[in-house]
DNA sequence: TGAGGTTGCTTGTGTTTTGCAAGTAAACAT
DNA sequence: ATGTTTACTTGCAAAACACAAGCAACCTCA
């Protein structure tokens, strides 16, 4: 796709799959606010253009970190949904949700939901999971 | 400097502030790898330009996640450190670090060191954090 | 003291990535 | 059959990036 590796050093690693303004923004709205669709996640409050999106989208599947399925219920739209790779994605969005509600005074984080979240992690990562824990999600083939 | 921010969502302001290919390798190479001077930065792995990194470390340390100072010792070079917002940063670089040591296959992490960090994280950043702890790091300043 | 090396950048140039607007095609709704 | 929704693709200008070179401040050592 797009990303070869820099270096094995697992940071790189990292950053070469999401290091970038957007690829965690989508997997935020699929994770915590539960976006399926692509419409959807134009509609959010930062303004994705819609190259950008097809873009990260098709890496993000091609990299085992989304699974992309055609709706039966309507077949001209695809529902996106993480794998267990993307869902393993959680305690890095955690981490940024911790600190940027620490350091960023205008923060629209809820100080009560931060606060339950700085107290039991795993709780909280736990019932995130539960959300997706119905659907097939085949392990991520290496590329 | 080059970040005005897309939305207060917590996610949002991190992306905005870390979120790109370089930001997080130089903090891990001043956290993890106790480097400290330009140049050392520049002989790291994944080879960063040299403009892209002085435009980085502007950055970090116009938002308060790196503090610079010249080196008394030899006053042609200065010294980078990491504030407490930018220590603050180790559980994103951590949970970086597993997630990559869990799907790259080819992963350079040792594997005995990431079965100490995940048994206990919070033993391990408080391990790193103790290297910085007799430096002076002011309250990180909004801008 | 001054010639050369080290360090920390800045500048110039071409390439890549991004942002924005518009367009297209398949499925669906009436 | 016609219009609408959905999921993209395409074209173009602007921004960011990579690479090479240049430069100024400070140090070293004769």
């Amino acid at each position: 796709m797009e990303s070869k590796n820099r270096s094995h050093c697992p940071v790189t690693y990292a950053l070469d799959l999401i290091g970038d303004k957007w690829s965690l923004l989508i997997l935020r709205d699929i994770i915590l606010f539960d976006k399926k669709y692509y419409h959807e996640f134009t509609q959010s409050l930062e303004g994705i253009s819609t190259n950008i999106l097809a873009n990260r989208l098709a890496m993000l599947e091609g990299n085992g970190i989304l699974l992309k399925v055609r709706d039966e219920q309507d077949k001209k739209r695809f529902i996106y949904s993480p794998t267990e790779k993307g869902l393993d994605l959680l305690p890095v969005i955690i981490s940024m949700v911790l600190w940027s509600a620490k350091y960023d005074a205008d923060t629209v984080a809820p100080l009560d939901e931060i606060k339950k979240i700085e107290q039991d992690p795993a709780a909280f990562m736990n019932k995130v999971r539960s959300k997706f824990s119905g659907e097939k999600m085949p392990d991520p083939v290496a590329l």
